[in-house]
DNA sequence: TTTATTTACGAAAACGATGTAGTGCCATTT
DNA sequence: AAATGGCACTACATCGTTTTCGTAAATAAA
């Protein structure tokens, strides 16, 4: 079944390219017979529409980027899962960028996207991004774009997020009640937006309990898995280890529970562990994990929403909105209770 | 910064379009003065190709599609990373879509991409998929598909699987050697090709040791996760449990852990458990989970690999051929030792 | 000097679909 | 009988590129 297009109907046909054309979309300038024809010639010589003429004509494509640090992440992972249901009802596509954490890599996606391939953009920050100038220009080039988890206040336009600050007030607040008195934090990076914002519930917590704040432990993990799991383990391995860990991360929870097997360190009894994560299996760790757990599916839902609702309608930037969804704490094993 | 087209530039430089087209691809036709004042001027007014344009052209797009049954899934998440890695290093678009394990929207995601939009299709079957008229259709309007790891035997072109048999074989004999007798297999369907060659294996080893085959010992746990759960939780709760659980896919063995934390049943004392898995967590669940791991970012980049190379070269079918790659089994605390 | 050849560029036809601006033709109105 | 209006359809420009075919001018060969 080779290609067919419209004129090669409209040929087989004997009417014109426009006739066919205004026919497939049920034009009232068509006669009720000539449609009949036209639908069932289209039917039986396997018409499709190519796609990208269309794209030409009209300047825009039906299709949506979505950019993220990592694929190989729970988070991130559902919140794709949410931008392309959406997208799909909605009869739109989706294209998949991976940044792998690095702003140089960002940067060269984005400019690429400036071509048009994409009608909008859906993003979330690579922990090394520290300018913004590749998105302003993007957002410039008429490509809105709606962020996700690690925002960008510097550009104006629909921020998805959660309740960073108080879920990370409260999950300290739950150590504290629960005994802890040195809680380390593991960050990314704090010119992340949510890193930072965690930090700051962080610290406001210790704050009401009245603990004093110790920089050394507030432990920046950026760059590679090894490099991270050595500043961990030196942590733990230390003469004098803190009593909890806050990873802003999953991942850092989990290097944290692969050290302290290794250490033999206790959880809960001798280091008790939380951490935003949205980890399956969760409940089935040794101990099971108490964990933030963030709305991932629901974020990109309304991420995608957001933006296909603003590109249906408007050629004006997106305006500026902050849309606060809330995490949930769920308590397990891992601290005491 | 509105978009500037090859015309604008053109007036901008009092050149033809087709020497400024020329000059921005390096063409021999182009002298060098003027090359370099049309690099100059794109560069200013901030040229970018619409590539629309060029699609239309040439048929092609340089766009590939993943199709997989569901995201939030280690297995498949890895594959799309491998995918996604090999098509940015060649300068090719993945879009992805998700059948929900459903033969309808396969079908109509299938129908829907014969209109061009992508060059070329990777993807894994939904369970419920048993006929395959959609994909030879897709195939015969010269859109090449390749498979992995859910693939059909029924379609001539690039398959991209592991050795499924052996690594069930393997798995299920190390269960025997270490004491099973009774072992379950949990399955998804057997319409699927892995799933029956898994099978497969698992009753070769049980005809290696003389173990009779129980045919209620083998569920199939199609269907929601409700349904899967309570099967599982039947098989565990009744008079006369398997001392072994052989779990065709991750979540099954994750269900079966849930399962044995409500029954209080002891793993591996009680039931030894062993799966098909690519759960990064593995070695911290508890207890830690015996795998068969598949080397997923491998296989998606073989499977792109695959369908790049055909794609830069012919335009003729993708010739029958089968890539196996070794699964590993890693024996970890849900197994004796 | 005349004739080839090369160099450097331009005109125009695609690619496939859409939508505007007609164009005949028949029926109704005045 | 002329004017008006509606119906059902067609012609054609358009979107932004690429590419083939020309061609004028400059250079080289005869």
């Amino acid at each position: 079944m080779a290609k067919v297009s419209l004129k090669e109907l409209a040929d087989m046909l004997g009417v014109s390219v426009s006739t066919v054309s205004k026919a497939l979309r049920d034009s009232y300038e068509i006669g009720e017979e000539t449609k009949k024809r036209v639908l069932e010639m289209a039917d039986e010589m396997g018409y499709r529409a190519n796609p990208y003429a269309g794209h030409l004509r009209h300047h825009q494509s039906r299709t949506i980027a979505v950019i993220v640090p990592k694929l190989t992440n729970n988070f991130f992972i559902q919140a794709i899962s949410g931008v392309e249901t959406t997208a799909f009802d909605r009869n739109y596509h989706v294209l998949i960028y991976v940044t792998h954490e690095d702003f140089r890599l960002e940067e060269r996606i984005l400019k690429h996207l400036q071509n048009g391939r994409v009608d909008g953009v859906i993003m979330s920050l690579a922990v090394t991004t520290k300018s913004y100038d590749h998105i302003s220009e993007l957002v410039q080039s008429n490509i809105p774009v709606v962020f996700f988890d690690r925002i960008c206040h510097e550009i104006e336009t629909a921020k998805i997020t959660t309740d960073d600050f108080a879920s990370s007030f409260n999950g300290t607040d739950h150590l504290i009640r629960h005994g802890c008195r040195d809680i380390a934090f593991l960050s990314l990076s704090d010119n992340l937006s949510i890193d930072y914002k965690r930090k700051q519930g962080y610290l406001e917590a210790l704050h009401k309990y009245d603990i004093p704040v110790k920089e050394d432990r507030i432990i920046k993990c950026h760059g590679d898995e090894k490099s991270c799991y050595r500043k961990i383990r030196q942590l733990l391995s230390s003469s004098n280890p803190p009593d909890g860990i806050f990873a802003s991360v999953e991942t850092l929870a989990l290097t944290t529970y692969t050290v302290c097997q290794e250490l033999g360190v206790k959880i809960p009894d001798e280091l008790q562990v939380i951490c935003f994560s949205n980890l399956p299996t969760a409940p089935l760790l040794n101990p099971p994990l108490t964990t933030i757990s963030q709305p991932a599916f629901e974020m990109g839902k309304q991420a995608a929403t957001v933006l296909l609702k603003h590109l249906e309608k408007r050629r004006t930037a997106i305006p500026n909105e902050n849309i606060v969804l809330k995490s949930e704490l769920v308590v397990r094993g891992s601290t005491k209770s």
